[in-house]
DNA sequence: ATTATTATTAGTAATCATTCCTAATTAAGT
DNA sequence: ACTTAATTAGGAATGATTACTAATAATAAT
């Protein structure tokens, strides 16, 4: 679990400015375990700070993103962002459209044995699984 | 590697109809090695058939995708599609836009413990790994 | 073969997530 | 406090995908 200030220590260590639209966005994202949409995490942020703009929420999830502080995946057409940066599998469900993530250690390996059998130089992974989540599933058999 | 005929059946044996715009879509799919996107395809395929349309291929796609024909990955805000159904990984180049298949045979393993532990049932998986290609990575150092 | 039925298609309009643009604002160093 | 360059708010533009509908054509029945 990481904490607010070492990552906002990690934005000033590039000279980028600490501002409280980045500030809420890290907030939410670091105690959330939701997988949030931009729009959705717009609307959260509104809450505490009405003046907070949607393309602000999306060029800050850009900025945390490129700078490995939050990871991406895109599920139906749209961005999930989440703040757990370790490798581990994405479940989700084609219901209700949550996100639960799973730690898998071996993904660390797969990785860099496909790195080196490949000759790609991999800068980060998306594992994603499909289906129907244990409350959802018995709708569908 | 599959054949044509084999993935027309299945249309046939499901109610579908085989339409000259279906054919002409699966088989370029079946022996190309690139994830097209969607408009990729209607490009290919409109040199034989000039008559398809760009919602045809979109439908088409979708229709596939859900009899399990074909594999639909998003990669930067669009979808791309390949015949291979195995659970591979798909290395993504962040510089020229291509996409390697790369068999991992413990994918399987992987997603079947997965949906065990997380009581999900999971129906497909998709496995990205993005970074810069052999060719390109010389460019990033 | 011809016909009837109904899925499928072509073409275009609508949608919606995301990006772009710019004047106003503000974080942070001096 | 002052300066300045990064950042923001708000709205317009973009672009992939979906929705819509009249025309077409694949298949089954005759």
């Amino acid at each position: 679990m990481q904490h607010l200030e070492d990552l906002t220590a990690v934005l000033r260590q590039e000279g980028l400015r600490i501002t409280p639209q980045r500030v809420a966005i890290l907030e939410y994202l670091l105690k959330t375990v939701d997988h949030p949409s931009a729009e959705y995490v717009h609307n959260v942020v509104k809450k505490k700070h009405p003046m907070v703009s949607l393309s602000t929420v999306y060029k800050t999830l850009d900025l945390l993103k490129e700078k490995k502080l939050i990871n991406e995946i895109e599920v139906d057409g749209e961005a999930r962002f989440d703040a757990n940066t370790e490798p581990h599998i994405n479940l989700v469900c084609l219901n209700c459209g949550k996100i639960d993530d799973l730690d898998e250690e071996s993904l660390n390996e797969i990785q860099s044995r496909a790195a080196k059998k490949s000759k790609y130089q991999v800068l980060r992974g998306s594992f994603e699984l499909f289906g129907y989540c244990n409350d959802c599933k018995v709708n569908f058999s």
